[in-house]
DNA sequence: ATATACAGCGCAAACGTTTGCACCTAAATT
DNA sequence: AATTTAGGTGCAAACGTTTGCGCTGTATAT
């Protein structure tokens, strides 16, 4: 007990050999004997030797680790990101580092010098919801660094990224709505300078033009949490002629809606149908059950470090890749 | 574009100056003159110099990082628990890398050497389910690395625990169900060998006893999923006197037995009130309202992440202290 | 003028590894 | 017998920092 970590020195001085002697034959490198060979590895493995990687990264001036940026880990969608990237990069032997900025842009320009600082091998970021300046990720490129965007991504900088699909995720819920006989559909969006905004709104649009639906800006709403669906809902319920359809830009703003749709003494399906996005936790758990659109993090997060992977180990040629993420229709008790 | 980072050493060469003066002049020792301090200074910000924190580490041999294992990152109390932690190791400069084992133990133990082997500074550890041989935790003591468990702990290795207040929670979620009027109170817990199950279990029981109400062990169950919840429901709400209230060790299986008991046309809270644990993302968006025992993931991760820090910065003195972390009772519509 | 003080800076070692090169010995080739 | 070959090993530098110690030069005190 107590022992501290041997290092490759305190085996050569063991065994009377030099550390670089040591360090070939824990390599098994042909140019050492069989017996010494031997001799090492029985004494390393006595004395639970580990290579310390420290030194190691610095040597090699390569690290083994990778940061990711994410918003807030707490959200099951980014947390089963994190889940699929924690998986890839543990199969690759890579450590994960992470960084939440809280949607806060001082804290993610922070978390980026941070992991400039500690000279990681790539990056995973997905934008905050007040970045609107990208300059700090472009640091992160200078520096070259491997990035890689997923889900919340800027077009303003020249790398990689893995996103949802978006549009067609939303292009498919509010088709769905529409052929089980909504006429009137309120989407409620997170803020309109994100990508996915932008593609959902675009989905949501399109499939209101291909069945001729008319366009009505009153029910194109920001709000993307739980407590502002409720207290936004009531007041659109409560119009002339209110809404038969929602869509909302995730879960937790769907259940809110719901709520205030019971409030309002309405019936789901049958008077207001609900769509939701991500197929989180909660899903389930509402009543009658969320019809949702499943936007697969642990894939995005699969995919969005594999990506990165590739291009730390200079698989990649020089080609930015722009991989998207199918999504697919959960179809359940909120909607007929 | 293209430029990496910038060294001590390349500060020393341009301006003709020896590396050691330029490592003091930036950490503003007093043996430098101003004007060579100043030219460091202008120098380092010009062209952007950070320190290598690899190489600080490794002269320091301290690594301003520390590990977590947690069992799965997409369940609601562990991501909150890594967002406290994260936010603390922020503050104080360091960086969080994280494991998940998955709730397997082959994985734990790999992640617990992969640690060791990273020398992080401390280790923040929650057990996995099956976890019941404890040697890889006594490997990181013995490689002289802080080591604090939270939540999941294990009473035979000594060192600091963060843990909720477990018992308490349960006996007061159980009191309030039977001061409620419940007669019959069923337990769904998770295997009994870990001391979460062990504690809420014996607030559970502890509770019926000063109420005075036998116990009936085959209303004590193993399962904490809302799929087991829905399939083992059903037959204990067929039995011949059904219980009136459920105590669930998480509120995912508390959202099965809603299902279930509204499947059963029972109606909820009248004819069976539920209680469920950790008030996650889904208390809310059950109908009606789940009410269930506050369990401060967030808190509990910060006070771990404290503890921890504490130690790595040898400000505690020997002593193993055992943090417990308040519960308290949301009350909402699932109960009287 | 000599001794003392101190300000300002550089040398070199150290943290643990890897790796190109040189070195030595013994065997194989001429 | 002289030379080449190859097998096995060690030296030393390098990765970027920090830090104890020693060195220089100038200014102050005797």
């Amino acid at each position: 007990m107590g022992k501290t970590q041997i290092t490759i020195k305190d085996i050569g001085r063991a065994l009377n050999i030099s550390p670089s002697t040591v360090s070939r034959a824990l390599k098994n490198h042909p140019d050492i004997s069989q017996v010494t060979k031997d001799a090492v590895n029985k004494y390393a493995k006595e004395f639970n030797y580990k290579p310390n990687t420290l030194a190691l990264s610095l040597r090699m001036s390569k690290n083994n680790t990778i940061g990711v940026i994410v918003p807030e880990i707490i959200h099951y969608f980014f947390s089963s990101i994190l889940s699929g990237i924690e998986q890839i990069a543990n199969e690759e032997g890579f450590n994960v580092i992470i960084c939440q900025s809280n949607e806060n842009y001082e804290r993610e320009v922070k978390n980026t010098q941070a992991l400039i600082a500690t000279r990681v091998s790539g990056v995973l970021a997905c934008l905050s919801k007040h970045t609107i300046n990208y300059d700090h990720f472009q640091d992160i490129i200078d520096s070259d660094i491997p990035l890689v965007f997923f889900d919340r991504i800027c077009i303003g900088i020249n790398t990689d990224r893995v996103v949802v699909d978006d549009y067609s995720g939303a292009f498919a819920a509010v088709e769905y709505l529409i052929q089980t006989g909504c006429k009137r559909i309120a989407f409620y969006s997170s803020p309109l300078h994100l990508e996915i905004s932008k593609n959902r709104k675009n989905g949501y649009l399109d499939a209101l033009r291909k069945y001729s639906i008319p366009v009505d800006e009153s029910l194109i709403r920001v709000c993307d949490t739980r407590e502002e669906a409720i207290i936004i809902t009531p007041q659109i319920l409560d119009s002339p002629n209110r809404p038969d359809g929602f869509f909302a830009i995730n879960d937790h703003c769907a259940s809110g809606i719901m709520y205030a749709v019971k409030l309002a003494k309405l019936r789901i399906p049958e008077d207001v149908s609900i769509f939701g996005f991500s197929d989180g936790e909660l899903a389930k758990a509402c009543d009658p059950m969320l019809s949702t659109v499943e936007q697969h993090g642990y894939e995005m997060g699969k995919n969005a470090a594999k990506l990165l992977l590739d291009k730390i180990n200079g698989k990649t040629h020089g080609q930015y890749t722009n991989k998207i993420v199918r999504t697919n229709l959960i179809i359940r008790g909120t909607t007929k």
